[in-house]
RNA sequence: GCGCUCUUAGCUCAAUUGGAUAGAGCGUUAGACUACGGAUCUAAAGGUUAGGGGUUCGACUCCCUUAGGGCGCACCA
């Protein structure tokens, strides 16, 4: 167990045996100067039990003096605790975590199934800036998920089967009328894709633009949608074929960023399931007619605002993004057994899954026991607070993004790496910026894109996180002869700082976790390092006589490059062996 | 129009969910080096938490109100 939960663990049962009752948290001091860790809660017992918080204080104090933990205990204000733990406590517990890295994390009592839905990429379009943010907190988010020691199965739920599938075909057709995938009589094998992927790229927005203009495109691109979504012959197979182009390239970018997926579905792989879905709702009777639409009404009495309904068949047929969404659900409940389904996207939504989730529980799709949650992110925007775009307000790619970035981060790479691993490192050194830095804020607030800020080496940045840690390495390295596996003696002040830094890992893990957050693991990745960088460069390991002290540095350098690389790892951010 | 949300140091962002003196990074100013990777480290200055009112031992946090941003409001995804 970790020594704050031990702590915690400690003051619970005296409390207990003073007849108080309380969830006792052990906060961070924020007034260093009277003690490491601070006990708030006397002045809400004293509310309860009608009696002066210095009072309780003094009782708490009294018991918590007979236990030999702490170096200074003592009370300020109306009723603080303030815990000093001693050094003899302190170095015991190094130890322990030094034989036993799980020691210091955060699990979970309980193993669950997590579903998590990220990525969302609309295919057959260039990933833009916009799209960074899904890949990159939800990858995070599902590695803090299996961390904590939960099992997780992520779905990139590509954007595959709209409007906008119809029009590039539309295009498609009017450019290749000749194309065997539009000759009913055809009989395969159908060739290649007829188009480039950069041709693929131009060919949606210029078909879009067309159909605002042109009534009689806009019709027909309507109609080949239908065919592609009945999965006609000819037309569904060029869907295939150029779709393919697209979702490979996705594929990419999304590992140069780190995200993987268990499952590559789209919206494509519930259509088949809608039939069946609408089925079983109207079977039992849990749709109603409102103004020719099928709907779901998910109105609720505590409602402030307006709550539309959930549409689930248009007026004229057609079926929607929320049927969509809910045989996409059905599909997963009815292949998978999950405990919770974690859903990332832009804030924007909030609504659409306000009401599918009332969907879903209003029509018992998932079991009432069965967590939906839904988490909205803001969007990165560029010097104008508007949503990062180029120069000239065009779409910035994602992968112009992180060249934009990697032209900063060059500057970073030292003189003896061979120039032809710069690019490479660059880019990786690009990326570790750019997560860091969208990891870095509270998830659902908007951010400024700034490549000098991201890539400062001094700054608070994955590059700066990345040299310190490359740096430990290269300092372990030349000490692999001196034992690390023993924590002696804390003789320097630093030291006794990145213990304090070190004994927070699991409290941050627990509230990231139960926030579904990362931005605090990010600034404890911050912090730890800072606290390292200050020892290392007050000082010198290698030169250290002493041998006991030398060997509790290396120790301690080994726990904070190890800790480092845990929480990068979470973050889903790559360490280089070099920079 | 209705609803949601945001406004914190010059700039960019935090704030343990109601706790003590609101913290970081950059920038600014002043320091430390022939350096185990100094591309680092140590300090200082910088705040009426948008304005006003309320709730209580205690408010950036909760309630009311004014101003200014952002977003969403059934047949797009």
């Amino acid at each position: 167990m970790n020594l704050v939960s031990f702590l915690e663990k400690k003051l619970n049962e005296i409390l207990k045996s003073l007849g108080y009752n309380d969830d006792v948290v052990l906060n961070i001091s924020n007034r260093p100067d009277l003690g490491d860790y601070q006990y708030n809660g006397c002045m809400k017992l004293a509310s309860i039990s009608h009696e002066k918080p210095v009072d309780i204080a003094n009782k708490i104090v009294s018991e918590l003096e007979k236990t030999n933990y702490f170096s200074n205990i003592n009370i300020a204000g109306p009723g603080f605790i303030n815990l000093t733990i001693n050094d003899e406590t302190l170095v015991k517990y190094i130890n322990e975590v030094i034989n036993d890295f799980n020691v210091n994390t955060y699990k979970e009592d309980e193993t669950k199934t997590i579903f998590l839905d990220y990525g969302g990429a609309n295919v057959a379009k260039a990933l833009h800036a916009g799209h960074l943010r899904s890949p990159n907190i939800g990858e995070a988010l599902k590695r803090l998920c299996e961390a904590v020691g939960h099992k997780t199965i992520s779905d990139v739920h590509f954007g595959d089967w709209g409007r906008p599938m119809g029009l590039i075909i539309c295009e498609l057709k009017e450019r290749f009328p000749d194309s065997p995938f539009f000759n009913p009589n055809f009989n395969g094998p159908y060739p290649e894709c007829p188009v480039t992927l950069d041709d693929l790229y131009e060919i949606y927005p210029l078909a879009s633009a067309k159909a605002k203009e042109d009534p009689l495109f806009l019709e027909e691109a309507r109609e080949l949608t239908v065919k592609m979504q009945n999965k006609e012959k000819g037309i569904y197979d060029l869907y295939l074929s150029f779709t393919k182009l697209s979702i490979d390239d996705i594929k990419d970018i999304y590992n140069k960023l780190n995200a993987t997926f268990d499952l590559y579905e789209g919206e494509k792989d519930a259509d088949e399931y809608i039939p069946e879905l609408l089925d079983y709702l109207t079977k039992n009777n849990l749709t109603e007619i409102s103004e020719g639409a099928t709907i779901i009404d998910v109105k609720e009495e505590t409602d402030k605002k307006e709550m539309p309904p959930v549409i689930l068949i248009k007026s004229n047929g057609g079926v929607l993004y929320d049927t969509t969404e809910l045989a996409t659900l059905y599909s997963r409940a009815k292949r998978y057994d999950v405990d919770a389904y974690f859903y990332l996207t832009d804030i924007r939504q909030e609504l659409h899954f306000v009401q599918a989730f009332r969907a879903a529980y209003k029509t018992a799709l998932v079991d009432k026991n069965v967590d939906l949650e839904w988490f909205g992110f803001g969007t990165m925007n560029g010097p104008d607070g508007k949503p990062f775009k180029t120069r000239d307000g065009g779409v910035m790619s994602l992968r112009e993004l992180i060249k934009i970035v990697a032209l900063e981060t060059r500057k970073i790479i030292k003189d003896n790496i061979p120039e032809n691993e710069k690019d490479d490192l660059a880019e990786k050194l690009a990326i570790s910026a750019i997560k860091y830095a969208d990891l870095l804020p509270n998830r659902s607030s908007d951010y400024l894109f700034d490549p000098v800020k991201f890539s400062d080496i001094n700054g608070k940045t994955g590059p700066y996180l990345l040299y310190s840690t490359v740096r430990m390495a290269s300092l372990l390295n030349k000490a692999k002869d001196i034992s690390s596996d023993k924590y002696k003696v804390i003789s320097t002040k630093e030291e006794r700082d990145i213990i304090l830094n070190l004994l927070n890992l699991s409290t941050v893990i627990e509230k990231s976790f139960n926030s579904r957050t990362l931005n605090e693991i990010c600034e404890y990745l911050y912090r730890l390092t800072n606290s390292y960088n200050s020892f290392y460069s007050n000082h010198e390991v290698l030169t250290e006589t002493d041998l006991d002290k030398k060997e509790s540095y290396i120790a301690l350098t080994k726990l904070v490059h190890d800790t480092n690389k845990y929480l990068l790892n979470i973050l889903a951010i790559d360490v280089p062996n070099k920079i």
